[in-house]
DNA sequence: CCGCATCCGTTACGATACTG
DNA sequence: CAGTATCGTAACGGATGCGG
């Protein structure tokens, strides 16, 4: 549990969002439907072991993420957005929106592709 | 500028905003119209004044916001939001609506407070 | 004073090796 | 395959300095 900064909405969220990954675990699984730890390690980011686990872990507590089968084995047992997962989509998407049409001035090879829940 | 992780643009904004305290200016600005730098260190989150100093900078390379006089010195010189800035707002709100539906249970003292273009 | 820059201890990140 | 442990590096954050 993080140390809230203040009581604002935006700063709470960002007390538990504010890095560089957490939305790109919520894309993949928004992208793919469910996705395996390997499989988020084969995102074209390439994070690695220790914060991909430290991440998961993060999003499971706040119940943005869950195993697919709750009471499996984590081996080979992929996540999947809850309700309050896919509710952070406008979130991811605002960005999208932002960075499609503000970025390309900065990033060259910055190329379209698509957020999509299945 | 940032080595960008990969093409997608959910990514390369997080490259950029990936952090805790960019989108806390944006919402000052949003608020309160402009802005100095003695303003931004009185935010409830206490940002400390090199961090600000660094954030403020990456801002204004990114063309989010700039100095209200933009060829005075910077002495009580306020920020505001650029074109681009306004529209990360969409980000900033998509976060408050999500905090405001799914924080409460895991933070008690969390509140609305509003943001506001002026 | 106001807008930073610098210093420096502490924390977080990130690559890799390793374990059950 | 799903994570831990380790360890070097980078970012953070508080204190302080400094020029205008």
């Amino acid at each position: 549990m993080p140390d809230w900064r203040s009581i604002c909405p935006l700063s709470s969220a960002l007390d538990v969002f504010g890095d560089k990954w957490s939305l790109l675990i919520i894309r993949d699984l928004a992208m793919y439907g469910t996705r395996t730890y390997s499989e988020f390690l084969n995102a074209p980011e390439k994070i690695s072991t220790n914060i991909l686990a430290s991440r998961l872990k993060t999003l499971e507590e706040f119940l943005l993420i869950e195993h697919v089968n709750s009471d499996a084995s984590s081996r080979g047992n992929p996540y999947k957005l809850t309700e309050s997962g896919v509710d952070l989509l406008p979130v991811a998407i605002a960005f999208r929106v932002w960075a499609l049409k503000y970025l390309p001035e900065f990033h060259e090879n910055l190329s379209d592709f698509p957020v999509i829940i299945k």
